[in-house]
DNA sequence: ATGCTAAGCGGGGTAAAGTCCGTTTATGCT
DNA sequence: AGCATAAACGGACTTTACCCCGCTTAGCAT
């Protein structure tokens, strides 16, 4: 008759000292990038600075990329918070296809704020489900179902699929990002040519 | 007064072992990936299958990703030709919107059969213009620009940008890839979806 | 033919990702 | 407090991409 309170709580939490490790491995990791780049951060080095054994490293984050991919993580979580339930446009309350126009401004800026840390939590030895496929193109499908588009319905998630990947891609692997911000750097470009993407995507 | 023919040939070719030794790489490469996949194509194990050294392998491709290119680059040439010289929609002589939907109706069969090389010869430690950007890319602004579209001509850059990333990302980094193939595949999704994205995007 | 030279060759060496498994320790129970 | 146990830890080990540099050889000129 014990365990009284919290009937199913986690029956097995995470240990305090794997939170502590956790936790002392991402803020060493976040300097390391600061200090060199993401491209210096590598496992033994990490390991090394944060005074943790690289089998800690890989326990934790599984891969190199696992690293990234948790840094991003809190950020992504910001903005997606900003998606589910921030003001429209891109909150919920505006028309479908303003939230996309406004999801893709503000993805942009993102991306192009992360893109050092998103190349590399990319893991292209996985086939390509486990890494980022993130809430990008769920988000883009439900906008377009809301927006009623006259097309077969399973169309709609291959049309997500390319938005997604028109929106993000560009920053992830075609673009060679080392430009200064600005109306005339290419991130201002993306958003423009995004919206015009949208528009007629949506009005066929 | 000699070297009386060939004023300018090639001062220097190429050596004849160094084009015999390619050709064997590359064919040893093509068995080992159709063996047991491009995963499994080691530098040192390509080395040792052709009888040759590890430096040589490095010093013809420079990378494990050259190889691939080296692989793809046959093949991106035949489809090439196909594009600008092959018959119409796909070829010349076609107007802008049937050649831009014939150009992704043949792309994508093209990016499935070749996806596994094309995701090994992804070099993501360069910063993104020296490896496969390719010719999409440049062929899709050529047709946009004959379109007529009515944005400002920046804008159609970047449309291009998210044109190729909606076309070959899908194939590149977020599809799984592992379905037969048929109409209820994604290959042909991605077509019918790419058909619907270049109407609506020319008929603004 | 023969010698010169630049290009090609080869394999040992380094760095970094990822694995393994014996050791240590936090946590819950008595 | 003392114990049992599952989780966490750590670092040696393996694998692989990529570098380096002395040796060999093709291609050319005499």
């Amino acid at each position: 008759m014990n365990t009284p309170v919290v009937p199913f709580g986690k029956p097995r939490g995470e240990r305090a000292d794997a939170v502590r490790n956790r936790e002392r491995l991402l803020e060493t990791a976040r300097a390391m990038i600061t200090e060199h780049g993401p491209g210096k951060v590598t496992m033994d080095g990490l390991a090394e600075r944060a005074e943790l054994g690289k089998g800690t490293v890989f326990r934790r984050f599984g891969s190199r990329a696992g690293i990234f991919r948790a840094l991003l993580d809190d950020d992504e979580r910001r903005f997606q918070e900003q998606v589910l339930s921030g003001p429209p446009p891109l909150g919920p309350g505006a028309d479908a296809e303003q939230r996309l126009i406004a999801y893709g401004r503000a993805r942009i800026p993102f991306l192009l704020d992360h893109h050092a840390i998103a190349r590399a939590a990319m893991d292209h030895t996985q086939p390509a489900s486990e890494d980022g496929v993130g809430m990008t193109q769920p988000h883009i499908r439900m906008l377009l179902g809301q927006a009623g588009l006259l097309v077969p319905l399973p169309l709609l998630d291959s049309l997500a699929v390319q938005l997604t990947a028109a929106l993000e891609a560009p920053l992830l692997l075609y673009l060679s990002m080392d430009e200064a911000p600005g109306p005339s750097g290419s991130a201002h470009l993306l958003s423009e040519s995004w919206q015009v993407l949208v528009e007629r995507v949506m009005r066929g």
